[in-house]
DNA sequence: GGGCCTTTGAAGGTA
DNA sequence: TACCTTCAAAGGCCC
């Protein structure tokens, strides 16, 4: 993973992700720092190939298979330096520290893929508009339809994301989402466009009155469901069942790849007719790796902006609250989770030697006691408690309470 | 119906 | 500080 340089002085942190942008005329220094990732990428692309090749079922890899969908990255070097021609001559070459939404290339939203055509093929990937969407789609509602719209409304009409020739007078996102201090609750009308702020009702608004994509409901199901569907309207009797209102629940903003992602999924849907989000996400995952550092940056860019939007508008939240939800909630389990059941005797907090001591074996779990009609053997079998192999540990007082299992925790080798 | 899969990055927690 | 874990999106699959 191609860590950017930081750029720095964003007191939003997240500072490995900052980039220290460059003027154009730096672009062909550039050129130069990216001969050496395409070398990697040459690697990558032979693998990659390989594995097209290898692959030959166009379906979806089922469990427990590793999903080789048909299509894989293309990464031309030839479209990629056009991209960087484009960019010096173009406006996005001062992109940064402006805003790149707003003014994003088309290259950039080009799929480099060869999903259908074969490998060996020297054709070049017809170049696709972005089915509308944008990166920061993710600003707008959180939902499955929500494919950034060439011309939001808060836009100007003519403000394409094709041709970019318009761009608003402050480059930066903060005059589109951006709230000052202490006017949290006033809503710009540039903000006004967020589509589903007609639909919202009060629970989906932040309590400072903004309503954001990154609440939604609390059960687990609305996880994957979003606002504009009306879930708010529950129906009264599901709402007398509910001793107390749920709070919304903010998600957290997205990274720059899931940003990626939201853009590039339809396309990948398109091209290479798969639909299952694993296989995309892997191929996604290929790309994303083989996009530039530019390319990259610019998503870079739009997390970051994002993370501050989501901070200003949540100050108060943070990433553990959904942890909590989760963990104490019915969510889901997790196969570390799972597979620890299965090794353990559910429902018992028993643990080992190492926190029960020889003394008492009958409180140790399964695994750890060895089969217990076998303890009493002579010689013993080896267990597969890994304290068998340690002194004594001293350990913490705390209770056994954690759900997931580390690999520096105490506990057997087995659950790994 | 709900967890799993699959990806990367951010963030929180722990040693 | 390093490491580990969870969550974010997505939708078909499987139990």
């Amino acid at each position: 993973m191609p860590q950017l340089s930081s750029g720095g002085g964003d007191d939003m942190g997240a500072n490995d992700e900052m980039i220290a942008f460059k003027d154009e005329g730096e672009q062909e220094e550039k050129i130069q720092e990216n001969a050496f990732t395409e070398r990697d990428l040459a690697d990558l692309k032979s693998s990659l190939v390989n594995e097209s090749e290898i692959s030959q079922s166009p379906g979806v890899a089922r469990r427990g298979q590793q999903p080789e969908p048909r299509c894989y990255v293309e990464k031309h070097r030839e479209h990629l330096n056009g991209v960087t021609k484009q960019q010096d001559g173009g406006m996005y070459k001062t992109s940064y520290p402006g805003y790149p939404f707003l003014m994003l290339p088309d290259p950039y939203l080009q799929i480099v893929t060869d999903c259908v055509s074969p490998p060996q093929s020297n054709k070049v990937s017809v170049v696709q508009q972005s089915h509308g969407m944008h990166p920061l789609s993710s600003l707008l509602p959180y939902g499955p339809n929500e494919h950034f719209s060439p011309s939001p409304p808060h836009l100007p009409t003519d403000m394409s994301q094709k041709t970019g020739v318009h761009r608003p007078q402050s480059q930066d996102i903060s005059g589109f989402y951006s709230l000052p201090p202490g006017s949290v609750g006033q809503i710009s009308p540039s903000m006004g466009w967020f589509p589903h702020s007609l639909m919202l009702g009060p629970s989906g608004m932040h309590p400072t009155g903004i309503p954001h994509p990154a609440i939604v409901p609390p059960s687990a199901k609305q996880e994957h469901d979003h606002y504009d569907r009306g879930m708010y309207a529950k129906p009264q009797g599901e709402a007398k069942r509910e001793k107390e209102p749920k709070k919304p629940v903010i998600k957290k903003p997205l990274n720059a790849f899931m940003l990626y992602m939201k853009e590039m999924r339809a396309k990948v849907i398109a091209e290479c007719t798969l639909k299952e989000s694993a296989a995309i996400n892997q191929i996604l995952g290929r790309r994303w790796h083989a996009l530039t550092r530019d390319e990259q940056a610019k998503y870079y860019e739009l997390a970051r902006k994002e993370r501050q939007l989501h901070m200003q508008l949540y100050p108060s939240w943070s990433a553990r609250d959904n942890y909590v939800r989760t963990l104490f909630g019915k969510k889901k389990r997790r196969k570390r989770e799972k597979q620890q059941d299965s090794n353990t005797d559910p429902g018992s907090p028993k643990k080992c030697r190492a926190r029960f001591g020889l003394n008492q074996q009958t409180d140790w779990c399964g695994p750890c006691r060895c089969v217990p009609e076998t303890l009493s053997a002579s010689p013993p079998p080896p267990c597969l408690c890994r304290f068998d192999r340690l002194p004594p540990p001293v350990l913490s007082s705390r209770p056994f309470i954690r759900p997931s299992v580390r690999l520096s925790d105490p506990v057997c080798m087995s659950l790994r």
